[in-house]
DNA sequence: TTAAATTCCTGTAAGC
DNA sequence: TGCTTACAGGAATTTA
């Protein structure tokens, strides 16, 4: 699943490629996949236009496009859980499950590719998605240096959802999905279904140290292929070998060898260690 | 306002 | 072998 490790990778490899180029045509084969505006729309208003730049927020990746605006136009991509983002040479061949087509100046093609289609294509300025309510008002970047640990004990310790619910929460820190939300919980030794606020400000600094770690590491490790991910290039990261406790659950902990528990909190499969967790 | 439950979607794997 | 069923999860939406 593409998280925030995951998505800046793509963008860091899709940056070169795309900066520059200019959009010469769109084809739009499955039209839910754009949720705004209308496909029509969509389309008319994104061929013509030059790619500046490429950045993340979050789990999105955002293409900022020339326009004569004072705020940015966005091509914005979420990739849900099986989404792939590929910039390919035309005659490349075409994969099962292709909903969207951009063409760039240099005859290459963006590619949309998505098996289980929870992502998603969106266009249009940053006020503009958030006030149509496409663009959550997303949380704190993880890994921005305003990010401190304080600034997430003011996020937690008037919450009363588990922890791990909290992490999850774009609104509360953005780009954290199932995997880094296990494993920043393990490494910071707290249990994921503690409620927020019985949190100390120790125990909210170990997370707040875990994670930025942990997404750190990811990132150098070009993120974890648990599922289909893949980056740019169609190759896979290494994170996933680092991985202590998600999709182990059962298995011997690694620190202190007891079994790893397995429960549902915020409706995702949870594993952690009852006896190195508390 | 907050928290929990539901929905979307299809490939994969388990069970019979 | 072939069928059915459960499961995986990000985030929008609905319900409490």
């Amino acid at each position: 699943m593409p998280e925030l490790p995951e998505v800046e990778t793509l963008a860091a490899d899709l940056r070169p490629q795309l900066v520059g180029r200019t959009v010469t045509g769109c084809d739009v084969r499955f039209p839910t996949i754009v949720r705004h505006p209308a496909p029509e729309r969509f389309t008319a208003e994104l061929v013509g236009r030059r790619i500046d730049a490429v950045t993340r927020r979050g789990k999105y990746i955002l293409h900022h496009l020339d326009c004569g605006r004072s705020e940015d136009l966005l091509l914005v991509v979420h990739l849900g859980m099986t989404g792939q983002w590929r910039c390919v040479k035309p005659d490349a061949p075409e994969p099962d499950h292709l909903h969207a087509v951009v063409v760039l100046d240099d005859g290459c093609q963006l590619r949309y590719r998505d098996v289980r289609r929870f992502g998603r294509l969106l266009l249009g300025s940053e006020p503009e998605l958030v006030a149509a309510r496409k663009l959550p008002r997303l949380g704190p970047e993880p890994l921005d240096p305003d990010f401190t640990a304080a600034r997430l004990y003011g996020r937690l310790h008037a919450r009363r959802a588990p922890l791990k619910a909290l992490l999850l929460d774009q609104m509360v820190v953005a780009g954290v999905g199932n995997i880094y939300a296990d494993e920043s919980c393990f490494r910071a030794g707290v249990r994921p279904d503690r409620p927020a606020n019985s949190l100390s400000r120790r125990a909210v600094s170990r997370i707040h140290s875990a994670l930025s770690t942990l997404l750190r590491e990811a990132i150098a490790n070009r993120g974890s292929s648990v599922d289909s991910y893949r980056d740019a290039w169609g190759e896979m990261g290494r994170e996933q070998e680092l991985l202590q406790v998600y999709g182990r659950g059962g298995e011997p902990c690694l620190r202190c060898g007891r079994p790893l528990s397995v429960v549902r909190l915020a409706g995702r499969t949870t594993v952690f260690c009852r006896r190195c967790q508390r």
